[in-house]
DNA sequence: ATTCGCATTCTTGTATACAAGGTTGTTGAC
DNA sequence: GTCAACAACCTTGTATACAAGAATGCGAAT
């Protein structure tokens, strides 16, 4: 076996509430959860533990867990220190980046690019998350580069949502080449500016797009 | 019952690995720990398994968990994006810190400073650890509050243990009415340089103090 | 004597049984 | 009709039983 069963189930809980099926509020029951996963409560129960944790679900004592999706406010805050951690490790792999890594990037960012003209949104999303992990490693930082990753997986969701708006992903582009630019000539500043805009950008976006649909709605 | 078990069990173990009581590499037999707290071996999975989220322990599948003391170059690691995180806090809380705030900050520095003319380096570690997460607070954002306090959690032993140097308690101290007055003043950039210095230096200063321990061991 | 192979044993991972607290619905009194 | 108290049920939390993989030790063969 190459993973604990708990894990898996973790993943696929995870799924389920990334894609909606499992709403805010929503209330995930032991028994109903392995009677789907076709186990019995133990992996299910380890894998909710994992889930608290991460912050994804709240436990409430002899309650139950419950989804947590976070609030605009809790998703503005998330994206702010995304931007800050990110800006951080560009600051860093300023400093410390070889040729060889600027090679990834451009070569990241030429497979972005095609996905782009592609109209291939997943393909784009893919190979930007490529794009930052490349940044995140290059910080020279394990430890910078584990919480980056980290961050990255829990706002994936969001960060999808955004990039459907019309001309995001164009202008990403152009902020991608500013980046890999700034780093070449390693300044620090320039790339670590670049980058918390870019990634803010994303909150900013995102929070537009909330607004909207709730007028929309109401 | 205020919570359960596996979370008191999980602190306990913290507590034991922080202590030293169990090393470096040291397996965590669960039936063991299931004797020694006289519980089950549920509980204790489910504090195993909190704590291998929090990074503490190794999880080696059908082997057993570890515990996983940081090497000297993921402690500087964490104590440079431990810096990072606090300096952008107090960049925000630049901007936003209110007046009464600033009177928490400061009554908290005063505790800080009693303790030190006491010598009770234990009472200043508390109040030092109020101070900052005064700070923390005051940056406005939610999250990037509880991730320093995640970080400044999982730092603790090794903060403590770096403060026993000679002079540092005062040095600290000055360091501490800096930030304040930058605070006071809302320059963000002061502010923010002086906060990233104190926590730097304090990476360093145990960095020094791992080395003189090697040497003398040598 | 050393090494390979096999079997025993020990530990983790999972399932189930039991305990304890929480929820809900019904019944009775006002 | 409404509210409160009680009881039955349901869910979580814990303990124990069972399954399966990994470590270990013994023995045989070279």
């Amino acid at each position: 076996m190459e993973q604990k069963r708990s894990d898996i189930i973790a993943n696929q809980i995870e799924e389920l509430i990334f894609d909606g099926t499992f709403g805010d509020e929503y209330r995930l029951d032991e028994v109903q959860l392995a009677d789907r996963f076709a186990v019995s409560r133990t992996p299910v129960r380890e894998a909710l533990l994992r889930l608290a944790q991460s912050g994804l679900v709240e436990h409430r004592p002899r309650r139950g867990v419950f989804v947590k999706q976070p609030g605009p406010i809790a998703l503005m805050e998330m994206f702010e220190v995304m931007a800050e951690l990110e800006a951080t490790a560009a600051r860093f792999a300023a400093h410390r980046i070889t040729d060889e890594a600027i090679g990834e990037l451009k070569d990241a960012n030429q497979r972005c690019n095609t996905a782009v003209e592609a109209q291939d949104t997943e393909k784009y999303y893919r190979e930007n998350e490529q794009f930052h992990a490349i940044l995140y490693r290059e910080s020279g930082n394990g430890f910078l580069e584990q919480e980056c990753l980290r961050l990255q997986r829990r706002l994936q969701p969001f960060r999808r949502t955004q990039l459907r708006l019309r001309g995001r992903l164009k202008q990403s582009m152009k902020e991608h080449e500013q980046i890999v630019l700034a780093l070449e000539n390693g300044d620090a500043v320039q790339a670590s500016d670049a980058v918390r805009a870019h990634v803010a950008v994303q909150g900013e976006k995102f929070h537009h797009l909330m607004a909207s649909l709730k007028t929309a709605a109401a």
